[in-house]
DNA sequence: CAATAACTCCGTACACTGTTCGATTAAGGT
DNA sequence: ACCTTAATCGAACAGTGTACGGAGTTATTG
């Protein structure tokens, strides 16, 4: 599994469009795009630790080995998945609204998206931009235009909120993993834990802070909560931009 | 690697504090403690994914199969691992400074951290809460005493922050692993794909928005400017309540 | 047209992984 | 002294990603 030279430029050829047909030996019965397509299927049915190349072969009814003529690696493939599911997430720019109404749809959409495909969260954040990825950074750009930002300015907004809620994203899927967990005897994760730390272990006043709280916000709520402080901060920005121009 | 009701106690039990011993039997010639110190002690020279189970055994001078009769899993040990580095990072109420000054420096020190420590981003973020992260929340919280917010808003700050932290984290870390690498001539990953994207593939005007930028900040930059954008927005919400009870 | 070089496909194999089983051995309670 | 319990660990199971080499197919070349 040791990065090559060789496998990272096939990986950018596959990335952008295609890497150009061969001539001699048989025609190949496969396209890239089919491995994507199942490759994806598995992972949405099984889960990641469950997508292995033997899968995807099968699925496509083909030795494991036969895979490594299309893609270098493992590594690749989940680069072009990513990149494939990165092109389905509707462009930030062309939302309606203001600028905060523009980064609000797409950071509420992008924690949607990550949720329903959990997948995704062990998957992304690799090294590879596809085509798909720097549309998307392209669009995200523009969401500032006429804001008096400078494009590197913009840039850091963009990141800024990409990093954000890409932590937050982390956090609610692993919530929602936890919710879902049940014991034989159908207890939840969250009864077991607390029960466990009841009966035993914790003696009170050992974590006075914490037993002051009352209903503390579950992790979507601190998304939304986060989001608008930072987007408040960026606000700030943004009118000092406007008035030092006009 | 299935999670059981049996694991999930024991787990709980060994992150509590010792698992009281049994009594007839050999003597355990281990402790929890020096399974930690080896796990630990791999993922810090080869890496996570070089963390197996019969190499912590190995180190130890000891059969794979004897790791089991101390820890249900490997999981429960990378919890273990977790949460002792987590008693290692300072305790934030212990800083110096007013509220905002606290939160930077733990922010700076959680990031310095996972540089340092790589492997430990990609083991952080599992169910299971120990007795240090415990006492970290604890700390976190009494960073906003006197601030006049309530326990609970307090909490979403404080995981407002974290969230955040844990995003940009993972980008620098990221970007970390990625100037690392040269291929087998020296080249820079940057290198190659920036020569890749430069000599085939992308046409002019295609992304103007990205071709705008000039020096986007790096990752570190934004992890700063994204955390005092946040923190400008809480402290509004802190001056806020300040007046309100004044 | 035949020979050749290049290519796809894939069975097999290698070096791993986490975890279970069963045998062996050591210690405590009675 | 005996019986029960527990620790240790070699072997095995079902996986993993990927390299290799052979068989069969095709386009280009002589």
């Amino acid at each position: 599994m040791g990065v090559t030279r060789k496998s990272v430029e096939t990986t950018l050829g596959l990335l952008w469009s295609g890497l150009g047909q061969p001539r001699r030996g048989p025609r190949q019965q496969l396209t890239v795009e089919r491995l994507v397509e199942a490759a994806t299927g598995v992972a949405e049915e099984e889960g990641v630790e469950a997508l292995s190349m033997r899968k995807v072969a099968a699925r496509l009814g083909v030795g494991a080995a036969t895979l490594y003529t299309y893609v270098p690696d493992k590594a690749a493939l989940l680069a072009l998945v990513v990149d494939d599911m990165t092109g389905q997430a509707p462009l930030p720019h062309t939302r309606p609204g203001n600028w905060r109404e523009k980064v609000e749809a797409w950071a509420r959409e992008d924690l949607a998206s990550f949720r329903e495909h959990p997948w995704l969260v062990e998957i992304t954040g690799g090294p590879f931009v596809g085509p798909n990825g720097f549309a998307w950074m392209d669009s995200a750009l523009r969401v500032f235009d006429g804001t008096g930002l400078s494009a590197d300015e913009a840039f850091a907004v963009v990141e800024a909120v990409d990093g954000l809620v890409q932590g937050h994203v982390a956090k609610v899927v692993a919530a929602d993993r936890v919710d879902r967990w049940t014991d034989p005897e159908g207890r939840s994760f969250a009864n077991v834990q607390e029960s466990y730390l009841a009966t035993r272990a914790i003696e009170p006043d050992r974590f006075p802070a914490i037993e002051r709280l009352e209903s503390p916000p579950g992790p979507v709520q601190v998304f939304e909560q986060a989001l608008a402080w930072l987007l408040d901060g960026v606000e700030r920005r943004i009118t000092e931009a406007r008035t030092a121009r006009d």
